[in-house]
DNA sequence: AATTTGATTTAGAATAATTCTAAACTATGT
DNA sequence: ACATAGTTTAGAATTATTCTAAATCAAATT
């Protein structure tokens, strides 16, 4: 058993269903590791925290589920510089802040108006089907939150 | 002799200085490549490039100098995905278009009060000192440019 | 002009994230 | 039950990048 609530469960199903892919326990056990705990972990780390719940689990099926849950909408890839990517299920519009500091990365949400006028400076030949903001810095002191 | 123009030759020596860097020879070659063809190179590219000018240069020289010109504010490192860093030239504010069917990158001019508007959505904590911005997409048929 | 000093370049080795491969396993539909 | 196709797995392979240590170069000092 893992801790995917049913709302989740169901969204990942469907999400599965939907793009012909397969509910199985690993990619289950994986997304309620996402969830559970969204700190954007690394694959490695994502590996952990799953090995914990599912010890026979391999790095290979964690990439691979990774991918299958990024190819069916429901989870994102965050990009940072030459980082390893790390994995974010927030699918609400927002952009990421990533601290040279610590390295951690925070999400930032977007008023949905603003992305709506970020697709506008594209011209018209450009057709995005997704947008990435990442901003880096540092965060004030004492703020660590 | 390479192919730098004395505006950029001098706009690298006074970076380089003021970062307390020499200008050398290979630096320049490499800065004149990214100038001379501003397709969003890679290192392997650049590597490729500066090689039929200078044909002594090595790959770990081109690391160098890519990260020597990054620090000193010339260049700008632009990622894309898992895909190797590509290096840009360009230091007016823009955004980049990466073509999912051609994996070219493209420059998105941005007005500058966009840029600020951007930086309006950080929560007061957060100090950015850059903003990536990467849309994601094809190119509307026809159009290669 | 020779010498010291520190920066830079270089070739090759090392690292690290990710992808690939092929075999074993699992689930599903007939 | 059986065939088929999808999934998981361990380990090998790949690839971009960084590291290392020696060689070279340039500027500053004697």
């Amino acid at each position: 058993m893992n801790s995917l609530k049913q709302m989740d469960r169901g969204a990942l199903s469907d999400a599965l269903d939907h793009s012909g892919q397969r509910t199985t326990p690993q990619r289950e056990t994986v997304f309620s590791v996402l969830l559970d705990q969204r700190d954007h972990p690394t694959a490695d780390e994502v590996y952990a925290r799953t090995k914990s719940r599912m010890p026979t689990i391999s790095m290979a099926t964690v990439y691979n589920c990774l991918e299958t849950l990024v190819s069916c909408g429901l989870v994102k890839q965050v990009n940072i510089e030459r980082e390893p990517t790390r994995y974010c299920p927030n699918l609400s519009p927002h952009a990421h802040f990533h601290c040279r500091e610590t390295g951690r990365v925070y999400d930032v949400p977007v008023p949905s108006g603003m992305m709506q006028e970020l697709a506008g400076v594209l011209p018209g030949e450009y057709e995005a089907d997704s947008v990435e903001l990442v901003f880096r810095g540092h965060l004030a002191k004492g703020k660590t939150k």
